[in-house]
DNA sequence: TACTAGGTGGGAAGAAGTGGGAAATTTCTT
DNA sequence: AAGAAATTTCCCACTTCTTCCCACCTAGTA
């Protein structure tokens, strides 16, 4: 299980260090995709393999079903993990998601996100301000 | 399975290279055709039998589905792939997807996407712009 | 204070993208 | 039908970006 929130930065080569404690369970290949809330996910080829699986049931005819996968497989990419960690996010994907040299790595679970250092912590002042709220509609929705 | 995105560019001779990661799974020879939402596919010998069979089972009573196939199959050609990974698009299917210089060549699972620059940036802002729906449907069909 | 572990940075070798030239094939004209 | 011209195709070369490896630096710990 992937958890933990850490700060690292992005070098003059565009490498990023993944969090010591994440290495083993990523391995030595990921794949970096565009996430939601304007951060990017990184999932090991196994994981990345079920859920493009599950869009791939959609159809090619559809335009919605068009745009959505041509966004998550257009903007996914199978990167190496280097000798001591690190991995190359494409230029593409760090502009989509504002990353220039301070970022944050936060594991969630069975995926890691990769936020703008500032854009993280915004949202996570947001979502403490609407802790309270959050909850309340987690209740009621029967999570906690 | 083809992923990522690339910035190519087409030179005077008309030669587009194809994406290293793309090349081992393209192999010699690809078949072109007219895309949709204003691009080219690019599909394996194989990949084509496959697509062209699904096309040819809808029906020619349909006069919707009689124009799609004149769409795709009037515009299709098979090119060859020279030494080192560069194919040759015909001038039609350059004007039809007004390819010039600069093009953006995209995984999409079991196909490629060639997009002019400026075209799948446009497109590419209006998907994102749709980013809570797209997380919506993510949900919906189970995938985070 | 010295040692270790993890994060950061830089240089060199290699690969990939782009461009250009020469040869061959086709087409048009005389 | 033959020669010339133009287009295509194959191959080579250059340049830029990537990748790999090694070194340094900082912080935490014994």
């Amino acid at each position: 299980m992937l958890i933990g929130e850490y700060t690292h930065t992005v070098d003059d080569k565009k490498r990023l260090s993944l969090p010591m404690k994440f290495r083993k369970e990523l391995g030595k290949k990921v794949v970096v995709t565009p996430g939601l809330d304007g951060c990017l996910f990184v999932f090991t080829p196994s994981q990345w393999r079920v859920i493009s699986k599950k869009l791939s049931e959609s159809s090619m005819l559809q335009s919605d079903a068009r745009s959505f996968n041509r966004y998550m497989f257009g903007g996914a990419v199978e990167v190496s993990v280097d000798s001591i960690g690190r991995i190359l996010v494409p230029e593409f994907l760090r502009e989509r998601s504002h990353i220039t040299d301070k970022v944050v790595v936060i594991g969630v679970q069975d995926r890691v996100e990769i936020w703008n250092e500032k854009a993280w912590k915004d949202y996570k002042q947001f979502v403490e301000r609407e802790a309270d709220t959050l909850a309340e509609k987690l209740g009621s929705i029967g999570v906690l």
